[in-house]
DNA sequence: ACCTGAACACCGTTCAAGT
DNA sequence: ACCTGAACACCGTTCAAGT
């Protein structure tokens, strides 16, 4: 990998203790290094390094390194959650499907301004092991959200009569589908473009759902 | 990451060459490494060893070990159209609807026949910096190939006057989320089940586009 | 043309020791 | 409680040298 002008950070007196919460400081770091280089070249190291303190100190406050980026990814998913639900709170008494178009809003607008954090949530294999069921717990949940949505459109009679969890299931991977293309560059659209455009191609999802 | 217990494999006598065409040798090693363990803890020095060769040989092959990587989801790419042409022929005939699922049961297959190499085609940014235009060009023949089974679809009336573009972005992502979902173990469903399984949920997006 | 010795600058992780 | 010295077993990559 080689890399190279790695930030010489101040490095703080050797025997000092870090100020405040060395935990919270590591986190932060991590997502800003999120930010500037995606989740595949993060390394414990350099991120020890950005906060001034030798990279074992972190092993006090998470197992390991997947740990680390598992924490942050909850923190992610608690975040989409509560953009997503805004979003919703923010236009109310709607028919199912603009709700749902809502909750893909959000998702979208979230990925887009945290690509490296919606990769580390959504891509590598941080669960490989299983050793994590609280990441699939919070996968869970927010395609009950969707599922919640489409009891609802089918209550109203907006939707037919459908396997609502099959039906979340396909919402689901189209709205990731959609954001990993956004994420990836291969859709360029930002904002309001790209909220017009994935009402028009996820539309074509929730058209399928009608009565 | 403290691999241990690496296949003390066979090291040919020192001195001697490889037999063989040792780029072959290197990419069927690698594909049947990803096979095993996935795409992200890859490396070149144990495909070498796998290989009975010092690391370094496989710079006189490929440039550096993204290159090894992107040669084999290029590969992956041609696999995956030659199957999904062959869907299409030994179904001939039918509806564009029809047509399009053929294409997502011959995608699912090989999702599910090589996770491992699906995985590298479409997960690690391979081509982060622009470097591999022949990726970003295999994967528009992909989409391009939606996009004429929605325009025979809408020829022949089954699909409404829609943006044919937007509608095979629209399938690409549902068809690649579903396929994400499956990789990553949270859809278990296989073979046949898995088929009609796909036939229903991405049959929402597809009824999305009829007239 | 193909392969390697030796080296460089990185990794994650562990153990024992310091304050 | 929090931090580090020293070490281990890994990486990818380069350069010069061997046949």
């Amino acid at each position: 990998m080689a890399k190279q002008g790695r930030a010489r950070v101040e490095r703080k007196p050797a025997g000092e203790y870090h100020h405040g919460n060395l935990r919270r400081a590591l986190l932060d770091a991590t997502l800003q290094m999120l930010g500037e280089q995606g989740p595949d070249t993060f390394s414990l190291r350099e991120v020890a390094r950005r906060v001034g303190v030798d990279h074992r100190a972190a092993y006090k406050h998470f197992e390991d390194r997947a740990t680390l980026l598992v924490e942050l990814a909850l923190e992610g998913f608690e975040a989409l959650g509560t953009e997503s639900d805004a979003e919703l709170a923010s236009t109310p008494e709607l028919e199912a499907g603009a709700r749902l178009i809502a909750i893909a809003r959000a998702t979208l607008r979230f990925a887009t301004q945290q690509p490296g954090l919606y990769r580390l949530m959504t891509g590598p294999r941080l669960n490989a092991d299983g050793r994590f069921p609280a990441l699939e717990a919070v996968l869970r949940a927010r395609m009950q959200r969707l599922q919640q949505e489409i009891e609802r459109g089918v209550a109203r009679g907006e939707f037919m009569q459908l396997d609502t969890l099959e039906a979340s299931i396909a919402f689901w991977a189209a709205l990731s589908g959609l954001c990993a293309l956004v994420v990836s560059g291969r859709v360029r659209l930002r904002g309001d473009k790209l909220a017009a455009y994935a009402a028009r191609t996820l539309g074509f999802t929730v058209r399928g759902f009608r009565a």
